[in-house]
DNA sequence: TTCAATTATGCTCCAAGTGAGTATAATAGA
DNA sequence: TCTATTATACTCACTTGGAGCATAATTGAA
């Protein structure tokens, strides 16, 4: 049984994973029987391992591959991953781990300044080839419509909640190094990001699928933030999660009719411009929120 | 490893869940080295211990519990438990399964005819007697807090997605019998509902909050329909698994301005009343629509 | 000293969405 | 024929979210 952990923080614009050894590999470990719980279990090797504290943690998803099978009894891996939320700071430097932009992973999830021309240039043509090239017609239009709505194509919205789904149609359509592996073919063609260790990418995927719907809807992103901060920086790491532009009048809208955050009196001193008031997370929220965000139409009868 | 299941239908009104044994227990069973994947090892025992074709299936979540050791081998026991939907006329009967409404376990749920009396009349006092028993003033004030948020007192909203958060409260106030099962005291109070064997009325708890929350986004809910239907059998349905009435006019503008349905050109003959249009689902949403539901404020630059 | 550049902050507008109520249509049964 | 009952359509007010503009406060260069 085995631990794996997508530690987020964010540094300087770029959102970061933890990863380990010279290999891209996330953080794993066994959970063991000294372990009080699951969670528990993967808190403690992480803070061994990497020397890091971690926040918030969140249960992302359990798997057994086929693949996954343990050598000498006859018996199936199971993993049980988890998304970890840290500040970059929290930690004491080492070898063996590295932080490293989740974007490296997956360039075309980067669309603060607009579109990659990846997607455009690389994705789309190859994604259109790998779709018209299915055996049934229904099949043909399905990976069309896969795509299309995957990655925004025909005057479609980018939706940024979709990294696992985008993902694996790379994946499916061998655009990702990972699909290679399998087959003898081999690195046919390597253009889509860096690649990780067994199913660690798709984890990955998984996390930032996972946390790009999060902070829409539960105060998680300031897990990644310092105590003390302006609107701004905290603009600029919703917007390095999601990968997407915020309006600026908007956003501290959004922040401050929920009461969020509070002032500190103090404001910047360093930056250009008009310095900006310095707030704090109002960690009372914690408490008294709760996600409502109801869609169905209720009666109050 | 053991696999469990929250398998859900609604029949008439009544949200049901699938039990087996005499004793009150969800399905469950080992995952074994012949299994392609966990949900399949899923599927496959469930049809094969129920009769029941799993339509929808999705994980719910992993725990490894202290408690849970296996009796030879020193190994923790992990389960891994799932939320499943069914129509119930997809069974053949048998004699050690059978489907059970889950207002039976928590009947502070349904309010579809208005806040249960159970709560205000027993659940309320009870609740603020072990809140104002705790030993600090900052732990009786957190206390009443979640106890207010949670059941809606004070004026608050009534949030139906925190089923969870509810089972919790009333453990930790020994308001539901598994809470005194570990302690010697024994059955002090058991007025709280059926309760299950071991932490199964626990997962059927996430399993109803998780459902509460997803059908708001996704169309799923037709998981439990039959082929064709009325929006007003529709309504119910969701009404019956949200546990509160809904707006009629509202619900069908929602659902018909989404597409999610399309009609057969068929009405009902056998009511009372004007007969109503029959309607199938459009399975085509499954593939074209994708969550939505962006709470960013985000800028087109 | 003045002005331009830059960042912060507050405000308005408009369109879409949502809660709520009302009106009309079509059936069965008294 | 009238009444009860269910179905269906429409209107209205209010909230929310996207978008843009105006003003404030600072730094640094002309």
């Amino acid at each position: 049984m085995d631990l794996i952990a997508v530690v987020v923080a964010v540094t300087d614009h770029a959102p970061s994973v933890l990863t380990v050894g010279p290999a891209n590999a996330l953080p794993s470990g066994p959970f063991e029987l000294g372990h009080r719980s699951l969670q528990f279990g993967l808190r403690t090797w992480v803070e061994q391992q990497t020397g890091h504290q971690l926040g918030y943690i969140e249960q992302l998803y359990t798997f057994a591959d086929r693949d996954r099978i343990g050598e000498e009894r006859q018996q199936r891996v199971i993993s049980i991953s988890y998304l970890a939320l840290t500040r970059a700071e929290h930690a004491a430097g080492s070898a063996k781990r590295a932080w490293r932009s989740w974007y490296d992973y997956f360039p075309w999830e980067d669309h603060r300044s607009g579109a990659p021309s990846l997607i455009s240039g690389i994705l789309q043509p190859r994604l259109l080839a790998w779709a018209n090239g299915a055996g049934q017609d229904v099949e043909r239009r399905e990976r069309l419509q896969r795509a299309a709505i995957a990655f925004g194509f025909d005057g479609r919205d980018w939706n940024e909640e979709l990294v696992l789904q985008r993902y694996e149609l790379l994946y499916e359509a061998a655009l990702v190094e990972e699909a290679t592996r399998a087959s003898e073919q081999g690195g046919s063609i390597l253009i889509s990001g860096t690649s990780m260790i067994a199913d660690h990418r798709r984890i990955l995927a998984t996390g930032i699928a996972r946390l790009r719907s999060k902070i829409k809807y539960r105060p998680v992103v300031f897990e990644l933030m310092p105590p003390v901060f302006t609107l701004l920086k905290l603009q600029r790491t919703v917007e390095a999660l999601s990968g997407r532009l915020l309006h600026k009048p908007n956003f501290r809208r959004l922040v401050e009719q929920q009461d969020l955050v509070e002032e500190t009196g103090e404001t910047t001193a360093d930056t250009v411009g008009r310095p900006a008031k310095l707030f704090r997370f109002r960690h009372a929220v914690l408490d008294e929120r709760v996600a409502a965000g109801t869609k169905l139409p209720l009666s109050r009868a």
